[in-house]
This record gives structure tokens, sequence and C-alpha cells, in this order.
DNA sequence: CGCTTCCATGAAAGCTGCTCATGGAAGCCG
DNA sequence: CGGCTTCCATGAGCAGCTTTCATGGAAGCG
């Protein structure tokens, strides 16, 4: 295409190779020919003099070159919707546009509706998209700096930095508490009910301040499980807050002796986005419902 | 142009537009004819359904949307160069391109020549490019925020919030002193002589906790001229540590009474970039040579 | 009023991105 | 081992978009 640059299309290829694994498919998948995709990806690649894709028998893999094209070809095309939205919005004193929200599990179901639903009364052009993602690895700040989302809520740890790049408001800070079944007070030869997205390093310093370790430790995928374990007697665990919020009968929640463990709840955003409207009024919305 | 969408080439003409005020400047500029980018303009306009300029008989200036389309434009510029360099990295192994940073002039001074100079020697394909702008309005944050710059060194109040969406890394945090024509240990009769991008909300509350004023103010653009001015005998000055690294024959620097006021230096990155190697390098020894 | 300096517009040229048609390579299998 | 399938590559040709060329109109300035 153009002269020495990717145009809009070039991304949308680029992107459609790398998320179906290959050119045909691709093809498909933006109602193109194979032989397009082919001829336009062999062009991008000789221009930028660079190879994106490794073909092979099984379709196309991402080079190194390639994943890195591919994070920004997300993001430039993300902007160009926002530069129209927002475009549009500036003549004509409204506010749209779609918002994409990363979040995992627990925050999506206690934080995100009552600010949602006050976005939507107030800014009924705002469509807001939420992606459920588990706060597993990169996580949901994975999902911003890629350009999947345009907010996240993340979990950090006290003394945690947010990745490079990404800027981090505090939404807020939330204890750790004792999830043990009922009426039993004594856990110590309980096993640890602990859960994957639980990043055990919120909780490691606590642990190494008392004189007992549990048992055995049991993992979970699912927070609602763990509580669920706790209340059959299999086990006690130590959950956020947030995971608490509901009533759960069958368990007693304490709080843990001495220096509790917290973690912080904060929203990541994109400069890209962050300075639109329709993501502001959200991040104001999360932080007065917190 | 294509379709439904803009090209890069648009966003250049935008831009181009924008900044030369006229249509004829602009293709000029770009090597084209005038006729092209009326076409192109109208084009664009008529595809985002939005009048991204008044064109008058002075030239063309931008509308409201026009303003919102070209700071978008200058991002998704800057992530088409980052992509292709980025990319080319990946799978050279190198590090380049270049690292557009605005910084006001004191900081470009002292702060910026030993990071530059460490930066160059471990990675000389590294091109930065300093931006001197004054701390006035939205400053060295406001260039970010555009997309004039990828990196600004900018001053914050203590209490001061950056920009929404700019992520800020606290490079440094200094105080202000007392500085007084040599021997002169009364100041309280002299002007204050205080200087433009001084923003006064630094000082303004320590001012309140003190018992007296100064009888006249002097405002002067420079900090240089600040200090001779105040070496001359005609005033005195409440100055950052900053702008008085270097010797100052002439004057005395004191610690101010009380509670001395503080500003923050920060380190404003934007995340199209801010995880690029180069960046981060950069950030790296800005926060070693502090 | 003529002159200059802006932008708009219609028609034609040139380039580029797409499709069509085909070929080659590599795995799978009876 | 040939046939089949499933990938991607390539060359030729067409359609459409971007740009140019050649004009025209509108408004400020002496």
């Amino acid at each position: 295409m153009a002269g020495t640059e990717l145009t809009p299309q070039d991304l949308r290829l680029l992107l459609a190779v790398a998320e179906t694994g290959s050119f045909t498919a691709a093809a498909e998948k933006l109602g193109l020919t194979q032989s397009a995709v082919s001829h336009a990806v062999g062009s991008a690649e000789r221009r930028i003099g660079v190879v994106l894709f490794d073909r092979g028998r099984r379709g196309a893999r991402p080079t190194a070159a390639g994943e890195r094209a591919v994070v920004h070809a997300r993001q430039i095309l993300r902007q160009y919707e926002v530069l129209v939205t927002e475009s549009r919005d500036a003549a004509a004193g409204t506010v749209t546009g779609t918002v994409r929200i990363a979040a995992f599990r627990s925050a999506a179901a206690y934080l995100l509706p009552p600010a949602l639903e006050n976005l939507a009364a107030r800014f009924p052009g705002v469509v807001p998209k939420v992606l459920i993602v588990p706060e597993l690895g990169r996580g949901t700040a994975g999902e911003v700096a890629d350009g999947r989302a345009d907010v996240g809520i993340a979990t950090l740890a006290e003394d945690e930095e947010p990745l490079p790049g990404l800027s981090a408001v505090e939404l807020l800070r939330e204890q750790y508490f004792l999830v043990r079944p009922k009426g039993r007070t004594d856990v110590t030869s309980l096993p640890l009910i602990d859960w994957a997205e639980n990043c055990s390093s919120y909780t490691r310093a606590w642990w190494t301040c008392q004189d007992w370790l549990p048992a055995t430790r049991i993992d979970v995928a699912d927070d609602g499980v763990v509580l669920s374990m706790v209340a059959k007697g299999i086990g006690f665990a130590v959950l956020p807050e947030l995971t608490l919020t509901d009533p759960h009968p069958g368990v007693d929640v304490v709080p843990l002796d001495g220096e509790p463990p917290t973690r912080r709840l904060v929203l990541i955003t994109t400069p890209a986005t962050a300075r639109s409207r329709a993501v502001r009024e959200l991040v104001r919305n999360l932080r007065e419902f917190r």
C-alpha cells in the first residue's frame, strides 16, 4: 500500500492475521481474498524491512517484530476511532463512544455495576464494554498495555509500581480477612484454600510474621468456590474484602491478627483515551462509588 | 481517501494545515498542490461528518473538532513511527529511535546533560531531541499530552496531580531558598523579584505563614535575569534549588524559615512510547543522575 | 478597480490495492 | 507413493482513489 507507510487497512490485516493465525482465515474475516492478504503483508514487510510473520504449514505466527507491530496496530486503530468520536463530540457538544473496561471478576461484580448505571444515566451516548480477565500474569494492566482495553481495574501490592507508561489512580485500599468455617475458632490444623488470582505476594509478608503455617494448601481457580469450600468445613481462606461483599452463610469472617495484609485496587488508563470525556466520567464514577 | 477512514497521509495533511494555518502553505510544506489539500481535507470532513477547519480570507483555522483531531493525529503519526522502529529493533536486537523530551530551561540545563551523555554512551542508536518549553500554562505536560513530546520534565506542587491519563514518576523533590544580595541580611524592605515560570502557587502557602509581605513585586521572564538582578541589589528572590546549581557571585542563598516550600519534579510519559526501550533507559538515567 | 491571496471544483492521469487464476510446498492417508 | 488437502506466493488486469491541471469565485488592499 501507499508509498512507504502502513495504512489503517494494513494494520487491520496484521491484527487479523495475528488473531486468526492464518492468512486465509484473516482474509475471510475481513471479507477479502487470501491473495489480497498475502500481497498486503508482503508489501508491508518490504516497506518496513522486517519479516512480521513466520509462514509455515500450519499458518502464520508473528515473529518478535510482528508481536510488537501488532500491539501498536491495536492502539493506533483504537486511536483512530477516538479521533473520530471526539471530533464529532467536540462539534456536537455530546459525549459518545465506547469505553473498553478490563476488570477481574470480583471487581466487575461489585464495583462496576453502580458506576456503570450512573454513567449510563448521565451519558447515554457512552457504551461501556466490559472484558473480564483473570488477574494473572500481566492481568488487566496487560490488556490496557496491549491496546485491548482503555481502562483496567488492577490490583497492586502496597510497594508495587504500575507497568511503565501506564498511569494508575488509586481506587481503594482493601484489607484481607480470615475466612473460616462457622464456629471453628482454631484453623491452624486446617488446610489453606488458596485461589489462583490471589497473587500470593500480597499475603506472603504477613505469613512470614506468623508463628504457624497452614498444614496443607489447596489451590482453586475461583473465589466463589473458595468460599463454598470453607463453608463446607474443608479449610480456611485469606481473602480480600471485595470478594466478601455478599453475605456468606456457613463462614465466619474475622480480621487478621497483627498487621493485616492489604492490596490496592487501581485504575489503569492510557493517555490515548484517558482524556476523553467518557473515560474521565467513568473514572469519577468509580471513585465515587467505591 | 480510502472508504470511510483517515489514512496517515490525511493526518499529515490536517497537521500541516493546522500548523501553517493555510491550505496553500500546507501543500507547499508537503510538496503537494493546494488542490490536493483542498480535496483531501474536504473528503476527510465528509467522511467523519464534521467540519475541521474554518476557511476564511486569512487561511484556515481549526474548529473545536479540528483541534481534537489534530491532537490525535500527532499521536497516531508518532505511534506509526514507534511501530516501525520497535519492529525493526525487535528483529535486529538493537535499540534505536528518537525520543522527544520536553523540559523547562533549568531542567534542561542541569538535569539533562549527564543523563543524555550516559544514554548516548550506552545506546548510540537513540537520538534524543530536546524541546525547551516555558513551564507556563499546561507546560511540558501539555507538550506530552498533545503529542509533541514523548517525555516531559514537569514541576508539580506537593498536592497536585498530573493531567489525567499521563503517568508521572517522581524524579526529585526540591526546596525553595531565599536569595538576597550579598551581605544584606534584612530583605523585608526590598522588592520581591519574581519569575513568570515560578508558578506562585508553589510558594503561596509559605507566604501566608509569614508575618510580612514584600513591599513590591517585580516580574521577570528568566530565572538567570532574576539572579543577576538580585546580585545588583535590586531586590531578593525565592527560587528552587535547581536554578541555584551554579555558583552565583554577589548573592547569598539561605534556607527559608519555618516550613520551606518545595516542589516536585516529575517525569511525564505516554504509554505509546513509554514501553520503548529508549524511553525506559532515559527515565532510568534521569533518576540515577538526579 | 485591478491585483493579490486565499479556497473550491471538475476532468483527466497515475498509482495502488484488490481479485482472478494459477502454482508450489508440505503434511496426511489409504 | 500418488492423490488430496491446506496452506501461502505470484503475475496480470481492473477499479477506484489520490493527485494534478486548469479554472473560477470571493474577499481584502492600494
